[in-house]
DNA sequence: AAGATACTACGGTGGCGACCGAAGCATCGG
DNA sequence: CCGATGCTTCGGTCGCCACCGTAGTATCTT
């Protein structure tokens, strides 16, 4: 059994309101140096030092060495997943929360960014409402599926789901997604490797692109086209 | 924004090893008094009443007051589903493998028991493993679909599906499972409103009964029977 | 080579919270 | 009414850990 003292280690980790903001920024997927996750987590250098230790000796990061730059990264999508799920039980908590709005960075976050590995924002709520509406995918709090005609959807517009099956095992390409709900828009959007896969198309084709080395991403006139005209998302 | 800040504090509530503990025997979805939680979390019931109230206020459980019990249980579906998903990271830790023998409550625990509100242990994967076998489920780790048999399936077998789909307001069965790290048997078994809805049928059809009021479950002989012949699943 | 940068190791401090004892309410049985 | 049971509130103690300052090691720059 997962003894619960070892369940209750992983959840104190990241209950951690320092390690939170250190976890939180992760949640792009990409890899961020220790002196960059202490400015996120307003603390010292070898404070974070201390954290991110921990943490990597309880598996929630993996750290690579390069040079003399150390890149932390979650150590898993089971990371990312889990911290999803927390998420979603605190923005149950969350109606309380005062609701200034803050500065333009926030407001490009809300409008389009990553998670983990996959698109969330407006710009993913309204992927996942535009795939939905065509009947290429079903999404409910239980699970999500790419229908048949998904598949051949995205094929289309080129994401290779037939090598992602390859890659999985898989007969169908149905169980490839799942949903994951949006903290800024509190709706479902698109996950799973499916939806990592549309993140990594959109930005191989021009379609989206970081807003200088942020979360947040920001539409291309092309993409805006391709999502609007291909997908037949709302984008305003 | 959910808040990093209200993040932490519902990983923080789930990261003390007396909550952790209490939260653990509540994940059988029934309701507990404060002093069997108490009990469990091996503290004084006043030091429970302080952890009980700060977990209810959080929104982790609900109440209900009935004579001189206050029968305590996890508030919703996502709160079980947060757990299990730190269950799965922290048993990725856990390397110090504990060892088998510890005694028959143990045993019985491994052979079946429920985990929130479906089934779990060898019978929930063998039943798992025998949808999957039959082409009336598919299964990975992100996520789960029923196939169209397995609708016809379930119907013969007495889970009315249709209802189901009725109450959720969705045209197809198939996004009413998915996956859930089993966490003694290492392998996923069958979550989601239709496993939630084969496990309520199980108990009211006597296919299976608590063991003395613990989690974990018997299979009875008509059980055994129904789980080998109709499921075709392999019990041992 | 020296100096700068990124990170780590260690020791000491401060504050928060988990814990329990004692006492106070509510509810049940008689 | 009565005492018993289940739970809560209050006050105080104690241990743990997040934090930083100082100092040390690795790596890049010049």
């Amino acid at each position: 059994m997962a003894s619960t003292a070892t369940f209750a280690e992983v959840a104190a980790l990241a209950g951690d309101p320092a390690r939170a903001g250190m976890l939180h920024a992760l949640m792009d997927g990409r890899a961020l140096t220790a002196s960059e996750l202490a400015s996120v987590a307003s603390i010292t250098p070898q404070t974070a030092t201390s954290h991110l230790a921990r943490m990597t000796a309880a598996g929630l990061l993996s750290v690579e060495k390069q040079g003399r730059h150390r890149y932390h990264r979650l150590a898993t999508p089971a990371v990312a997943r889990m911290m999803e799920s927390i998420m979603q039980v605190a923005s149950g908590l969350d109606v309380t929360r005062p609701k200034l709005s803050v500065g333009p960075r926030d407001a490009a976050m809300r409008a389009a960014r990553t998670c983990y590995d996959h698109l969330a924002g407006r710009l993913g709520v309204a992927l996942a409402d535009a795939l939905v509406a065509h009947d290429h995918a079903e999404l409910t709090s239980d699970g999500g599926v790419i229908t048949d005609s998904g598949v051949a959807f995205l094929d289309r517009v080129g994401v290779d789901v037939a090598d992602l099956m390859e890659r999985r095992g898989r007969r169908t390409a149905r169980v490839l997604c799942r949903p994951c709900l949006d903290w800024s828009e509190r709706r479902p959007h698109l996950a799973g490797s499916v939806a990592a896969e549309l993140c990594r198309q959109s930005f191989a084709n021009g379609w989206i692109r970081r807003i200088n080395g942020t979360r947040a991403v920001a539409v291309t006139p092309k993409g805006y086209r391709v999502f609007r005209e291909q997908f037949g998302a709302q984008l305003d």
